[in-house]
This record gives structure tokens, sequence and C-alpha cells, in this order.
DNA sequence: ATAAAGCGCTATACTATGTCAAGTGCGATA
DNA sequence: TATCGCACTTGACATAGTATAGCGCTTTAT
């Protein structure tokens, strides 16, 4: 399906982009490495299971490094890797686009003119 | 649940684009507006019942804007509003890491360093 | 010493989300 | 005249994500 096409690296950026929790978890580990359990923590409460396919999956693409400390008792720790630290501009574009945006919905007040003050 | 924490508008924006086609869409519509079918296909085949969903959650949040030009033959239109056209800049992040980070996994030739030859 | 909690997962059974196919009523095209 | 295409809607289905429990072990609390 994809092949057909000639192969677009934005609709393969958008396809790991879109899957639940992945912008949470890109956007909780640029704040440094998490701990397995930590890290669904820190995204608000994912499962371990979809977490695990959403880790494994970001380190099969390199955005991530895994790295187990001690196996009994487990400890482990997810870091990005610098593809997955690059994604901070996209973090922040999607941030400055939310406080210009969102806040509005959440707070309908001006209609048309975001005005001059946001910052 | 959302509410519990103080409310953050980077979260709720990950929360609507990472639902499955609405980036597309979104991408999809940065180039002009589209009509029902038109859009779906443009997406890269996107089902009308998901399709329809989204675009309603769109319009809602005020990204975009449904324009019925006749009931019969239908004919409607979906362009973006500028809250929707204002995610050009999150789509221009995305796309600026595709291109540095995944083609490189589409083609496996340079291991460590992105050298200088990108554009 | 003993009990409880926590680590990084995995398995299982479940719900929610997204998909496919078909269908609507009419006008344009073949 | 038959077929296609428009913008959807409906309903049966597949897939994606969730909740819960549990593993073997260590650390902390009692």
């Amino acid at each position: 399906m994809d092949s057909e096409r000639d192969y677009c690296p934005v609709h393969e950026a958008i396809q790991v982009l879109q899957e639940k929790w992945t912008m949470h978890i890109v956007r909780a580990l640029l704040d440094g490495p998490l701990g397995f359990n930590e890290l669904g923590r820190a995204v608000g409460g994912c499962n371990p299971a979809t977490l695990k396919v959403r880790l494994d999956r970001l380190e099969d693409l390199g955005l991530l490094r895994r790295t187990v400390h001690s196996q009994m008792p487990p400890r482990t720790s997810y870091e990005l890797a610098s593809a997955g630290v690059d994604l901070q501009r996209v973090i922040d574009a999607i941030d400055a686009w939310a406080r210009e945006h969102l806040d509005v919905v959440a707070a309908p007040d001006a209609e048309e003119e975001p005005s001059a003050a946001v910052g």
C-alpha cells in the first residue's frame, strides 16, 4: 500500500506519531530518562502492554535507547537517542500552537483575533 | 481525569492530533480545500465513517470549515480555518524531522552520521 | 523476622476505535 | 439507458488499546 506510491517520509512520520501515547512518551522523555512504570505514569497512565509495544517500536526506529541496569530486581531506563531528541522541534511546535489556539477553546473569550498578548 | 491536574494545552493538542488520520487530514487540507471523498483519497484511503467523525471534531475545534455548495447532487468542501492553517508549523516540523531521520531508516546506508548531504 | 510495596514486564480477557461493504437519491457522463 | 460519482449513514466486523493479575526478587516498614 505504502510502497505503491513513492515513499514519503512525512507520511511515515505521521503514522508513527499518531499512535496512541507515542507523542506523550517522547514529550515525557525530553525531560530526561525514565524507568518503565515511571514513564507510564508520566504520560498519564499508559497501560504496560501498549507502553511496551510503543517503546519497542521507538527503539527499533532508533528514537530511544533502552538500558538494563539490573535484571533482578528489574531496573531499566529509557532515554531518547538523538533522533528522538530532535523531535523537540515538533513538540515545541505543538506546544506553541496549543497555547495559541487550544487555550481559546478552553476559555471562549476572544473570537477571531488572537490579539497581541500571548506570552 | 484530565481536569484533576491543571489543564495542559499541549496534552490536549496531542490528544487531538494523535487520533488516526487527523494529521493526514490537516496536511492534505494545507494544500487547499477538498471535497469529502477527495479528502478521503488524499489522506491515503480513510474510510468515510472515521473521516466524518474527524471532520466533525476538527470543525468543532474551529480548525476547519465545512461549506455545502449544493444539497443535491451533494457537493461540500472542507477548508482549514486559521487555527488549522497554523498547524502548518507542526507539519513542517514533522516534515523536517522525517527527512532527516526517517529517510535514513528507509535507506540503511549511513549508520550514525547524517552527514552533510540532506537536501 | 515478617509483611507489603515496587521494579519491569507478560498473559489474558475485555472494550473502544477504526474499517469494510453496501446503500441512499439524484445529476452528469457514456 | 446504464453506470458512476457526490456526501454521507448504517451495521457487522477486525484491530488497537485497556484493566487486572501475576512473576521472582529486593527494598522498606513494622
